[in-house]
Parts: C-alpha cells; sequence; structure tokens
DNA sequence: AAGTGGTCTAGACCACCAT
DNA sequence: TGGTGGTCTAGACCACTTA
C-alpha cells in the first residue's frame, strides 16, 4: 500500500510527493471530477506529515489540477462552463456583460501534420491529426472562428458525430471521453486582415482588421495536446488579458 | 514594537498579518530594493507563529509584492529589466530571441482627465494628468507606440527631463522617485488598422492592421496607477500571454 | 560562525459538509 | 456525528549567504 519514496539527495519531500501525485493523475488513478482520498489518507500512503502533502496539493491547486473543498475532499479539476470562462475564454463584450460563446462546427477532416504543426504538437510530421472549424457566437452575431488541430492518437475514436453531440464545453469532452485534462494554455496574439472566408463568416468586409490568436493547449507535465488558431472579431469585443492574477 | 492582532471573528490570522505587512509596504516602511525585517522578528512583532508568518509572505510573493532570497533575506520586488521582459513586457519576436525595447520619448504634456480615463483611474473627471508619447523600438525598427495617462498627484514634480534621464525601466522611475511599485496589470486587446500619424511613426502603410493595447497597471490595495494604450506592428513581432503558468 | 530563508514534523483545534 | 479540508503552533534541522 505504502508507495517508498526514494529520497534522492536534491528534491524536496514534498516536490517528490507532488510528482507522485501528478502521475497519478495524468495516469487517470482517480476519475473527472471525481474526489482524491484524504490528506491523511495520502500522507499515511507517501509516509509523509500531513503538512508536507498539503504542501504538495498546494501547488496542484495553484496550477488548477485540482480543487479543495471544505468539508468535502479534494477533487479532480473538472472542465465546466465556470472553468472556461474563468480560465479559458479571454473574448469579452467591450461594454456590458460577458458571454458564454455559441459554438457551430463547420468542417471534421482528418489530415497530416505540417511540420510546424508537428514539432508544436510534439509529434512527428506527417502523422494523423484531425481539424476542425468552429464558428463561436456571443449574442446571436458570429465572432470567432476556431481551426482546431489535435493529434488522432490521443482522440482515437472522436467524429464528428460526438463532437457536435456534446452538450457541454470541448475541454470537457476531451477530460471525460479521452482523459485529457488541459490545465493551461499559452496563445501568441498579432493583428491580421479578413480573407474572403473570414469575412464572410464573420460578417465582416474583406480586409478588416481581425485579432488573430495562435493557442496551445497543455495538459500534465506540459505535454501539448491541442493547437487552436482564433480569428476574432474585435469591433464588439476584446480580448482580456490579466497579469498576475 | 508589537503589534496588536485585533483578531476579528472571521479574518484567518495570516491574512490579518498579511493586511498589515501589505499596509506598511504601501506606507514605504522599506524602501525600494530593502529588505525586511528577518522572519523571525516579523512573527515577534505581530505576535504570531513563524508558520503563520510565513504563509502570509507565501502570498505577498505569489502576488509579486516581495522576493525571498534564501540565506539573504526577503526583499521589496524591484523593477529591473529581468522583471519587466519577464511580467510586464509580452511583445515577442515571431521567431527569434526576445528583445529589450529601446525607447524615445516623442512627446510630454500636462492636461485633464476625460470623463473615462478618470474612471479607470479612480480620479475625478478634469484632475491633472501627464500624457507621454513614447516610441519603442525592437532592433532598430520602431514596433510599439505608446499613450500614457498618469495622475499627476502620484508623480508631483515629474518633467520630460527627469523622465528621459533615466537609466531605467519607467517602472523603477516610479518605484524608486514616487515609491510606487506596479505589481499588476489588466490588458484588453483589439485588432485595429493604422491612422495617418501611426503609420508614419512605426513606419507602415494606413490602413495596416496593428494590435491595440490597452493597460490599466496597478499597485497596492489594487489602486491604479497608470493607463496606457500600445499601438504593435505585429508583422514580425507577436503578443505573448501564458495563462496559468 | 552567525544569520537568513526552506523543509519537515506532530499535534491541537476550527469550520464546513454530509448523513 | 464523523469525516473533510483550513488554521495555527513550537520546534528541529537543512541549505545558503555573508563576514
Amino acid at each position: 500500500m505504502n508507495q517508498v519514496l526514494d529520497r534522492g539527495i536534491a528534491a524536496p519531500l514534498y516536490k517528490e510527493v507532488k510528482r507522485l501525485l501528478t502521475h497519478s493523475l495524468a495516469q487517470g488513478e482517480w476519475g473527472a471530477g471525481e474526489a482524491l482520498p484524504s490528506e491523511t489518507q495520502l500522507a499515511k500512503r507517501f509516509g509523509v506529515s500531513i503538512g508536507t502533502l498539503r504542501k504538495a496539493i498546494d501547488e496542484l491547486v495553484a496550477e488548477g489540477a485540482v480543487v479543495r473543498r471544505q468539508g468535502r475532499g479534494t477533487f479532480i479539476a473538472s472542465h465546466g462552463a465556470t472553468r472556461l470562462m474563468f480560465h479559458f475564454f479571454h473574448i469579452v463584450p467591450h461594454d456590458g456583460e460577458k458571454q458564454y460563446p455559441r459554438t457551430a462546427t463547420l468542417a471534421f477532416r482528418r489530415g497530416r501534420a505540417a511540420a510546424m504543426e508537428a514539432a508544436k504538437l510534439g509529434i512527428a510530421a506527417g502523422d494523423a491529426v484531425l481539424r476542425i472549424r468552429n464558428l463561436l457566437s456571443l449574442g446571436s452575431k458570429p465572432v470567432i472562428l476556431d481551426e482546431l488541430v489535435l493529434p488522432q492518437r490521443l482522440f482515437p475514436d472522436l467524429s464528428e458525430k460526438i463532437l457536435t453531440a456534446r452538450d457541454n464545453t470541448i475541454y470537457h469532452l476531451y477530460q471525460t471521453r479521452y482523459g485529457i485534462n488541459v490545465l493551461r494554455t499559452s496563445e501568441r496574439l498579432r493583428a491580421t486582415v479578413a480573407d474572403v472566408e473570414a469575412a464572410q463568416l464573420l460578417g465582416v468586409r474583406k480586409g478588416a482588421p481581425l485579432l488573430e490568436i495562435n493557442r496551445v493547449a497543455y495538459t500534465y507535465h506540459d505535454a501539448p495536446v491541442e493547437l487552436r488558431r482564433s480569428l476574432v472579431d474585435t469591433t464588439e469585443h476584446e480580448y482580456f488579458s490579466d497579469i498576475g492574477k
């Protein structure tokens, strides 16, 4: 039952505990939304004091991997609408309330990874990928055009039917059906102009300025799981970034 | 010497300690780059255990207000080039190394706050403000056009001479000369097009797409201290945002 | 060698939640 | 009522820095 902690010379004990916990999380030892064993039990299992165990979990909480709920337990962070809006969706109206987007899937194709895509996804050029195109609307107006690239290997049976049948966020689908928990994203933004196709879909004129966002989504161990290019019509919306909070 | 801790019913002790520490920081009890008293001393002063004191400081570290250096002490976070690049400067080359910007001040004027500016700065409409225009270059090419709005009250003797004579970042100037430590910024981005003036200064054609960044900078207690509008030529550079790391 | 922050422990008690 | 996470303590020892 007890896991032996091979105390190397360098790493602090709580980092070792965190590493083992992260490993268990990545292996799916506990399912989406499920509770971990109590802190007392985990401390026993790793043979450390409760303070050390808590320090390990503190970091997992800070990284968004797990969530503590006093009196109830510690749970795998689950991808609901709240988490999406709070952590991963950064487009807000210029004035007015933050809105939940409505998604329409325009295309679902299978293809091969280009060299640059492969590098970002940590796979080999030419590996099988899924390409998805979504149009997101905010308050009945199309605002965001998304192009997703997913490694086929991570999403073995994903089909257009499964994708469009979901009744929750796409990251919730990744998590519940494929055991992939998106923890962190890295985004690069630039200004560009609408080509004919984007202009038509977003309802702007060709050549209109658009915000381009290139996102990489990561799971445990900083493993990349999704590439996403978004084109955003920022006439009535903005990208919101709160740094250091 | 000892500060009495009025333990209200609700707030945890370490939050109280943090509040008192933040207050001391905001009052400038310790100067820029200076060391705080040791943890042992602070624990005595507040009449709490070292664990509780450390938990308070943990949060200040997480917020970027102070920095711990093992064997040396805990210091007020100071605004050097490193911190600027790491926390507050988000423009990176599309490919290649991150570069340190060169700043040229184009204009320095005194004026009155417009209603919207006043609201964002937490001052009254019509209050005195300073307006500064900077052109930032990366690798000999102008890339960013900044327009800053500062409440005159916070920067009483700031002049063009003082501004341009500095040999460090502008946030370093805020900190050392005016005791204002910028801890956090909030940014809103959109795509726009270059007007005649911006086009000329940035060396792009009129109507070229530009990235517009509207920043509010905050110090202790989330008090706003600076408004900044940036226009960025993103043909060779991008805005980088790492979320949840 | 002395002083600083960093780790780890063992235990008490509190606040919250389900039953 | 029993179990969970949250707070707080007191002390030992380690790692690092400076003198």
